[in-house]
DNA sequence: TCTTAGATTAAAATCATTTCAATTCTAAAA
DNA sequence: TTTTAGAATTGAAATGATTTTAATCTAAGA
């Protein structure tokens, strides 16, 4: 966090409130939000906010890397994520929501660790893995008990 | 090809002329293509076609498990897989093209395998690797040596 | 204080996709 | 073959996320 504000400072970047607040609502809500969530979020304090300001400020810490946008989009809208980290991502059909994986070994894929891939240079993975959570996992047992 | 009219058939769904042409391009244009895509290589042939009528299509061959749709976009738009098996995509980020990935690697990752994600039941994964192909590296090079 | 470049804003534009109502087509029954 | 009901197609309009635009604001340096 810290570092992102330094850094932008370095870079000669502004550090507007507004974008201060939206880094800040990021670094703190880490289920992916889309623009929308954030600009909603933010409503109360700036209300004055327009959403091409969010859009203009994720722009802005994707260039510079801060943050990812996800390959997938949560109903139709991009979403994002507040880490440079390469990890991946389930998504519960049930639910919607999106889960961190941090395992690395989709990463250890034996294909793209050798470069082995007819000559293509793999530079990032994203893998997408769809299934149902613990949680509703959870919940469908609990229904089917209730029988 | 022939088993999706014979399924589609059985099924009580109308073959129109509009949706065999659709059907027939994606099974020999497997290079993910867009509904625009589609539309504009079947204009000339079906000049009164609507793109309408190629978006009802396509979610009617997805609901059918015969096409998928890529997680990813391609230039904002959505693209589609001539295919149910799974398999995952190399995007090429100078080229923009989207190459399949046979490999059976990714899900073999032993996370996935042993079910151990928290509880988590996964069911597809989609992997998306991001890099230069083979083709494009190709052309680094010979630019490298002209210099 | 004045100037200026960059940031923010609200509104309009864009663009992929969906919806809609009217028309046309299809397939099965008469 | 003709009829007919239901489904599909069409073009246009609507939708919704995102981008662009032009005007206004802000903060830092001269």
């Amino acid at each position: 966090m810290k570092y992102i504000i330094k850094d932008l400072k370095i870079k000669g970047v502004t550090l507007t409130p507004q974008r201060m607040a939206i880094i800040e609502f990021l670094k703190s809500n880490l289920n992916h939000p889309t623009a929308e969530d954030i600009y909603k979020a933010l409503e109360e304090k700036y209300p004055s906010m327009s959403i091409a300001t969010v859009y203009s400020t994720l722009e802005l810490l994707k260039a510079n890397g801060y943050i990812q946008e996800l390959s997938i989009r949560k109903r139709g809208k991009a979403c994002f994520d507040f880490t440079s980290k390469n990890h991946h991502h389930f998504l519960c059909l049930k639910c919607d929501n999106i889960i961190d994986i941090e395992s690395e070994c989709i990463n250890t894929c034996p294909i793209v660790k050798a470069g082995q891939l007819e000559g293509c240079k793999v530079g990032e993975i994203q893998a997408y893995l769809y299934g149902v959570c613990s949680e509703c996992n959870k919940n469908t047992i609990k229904k089917n008990k209730n029988k």
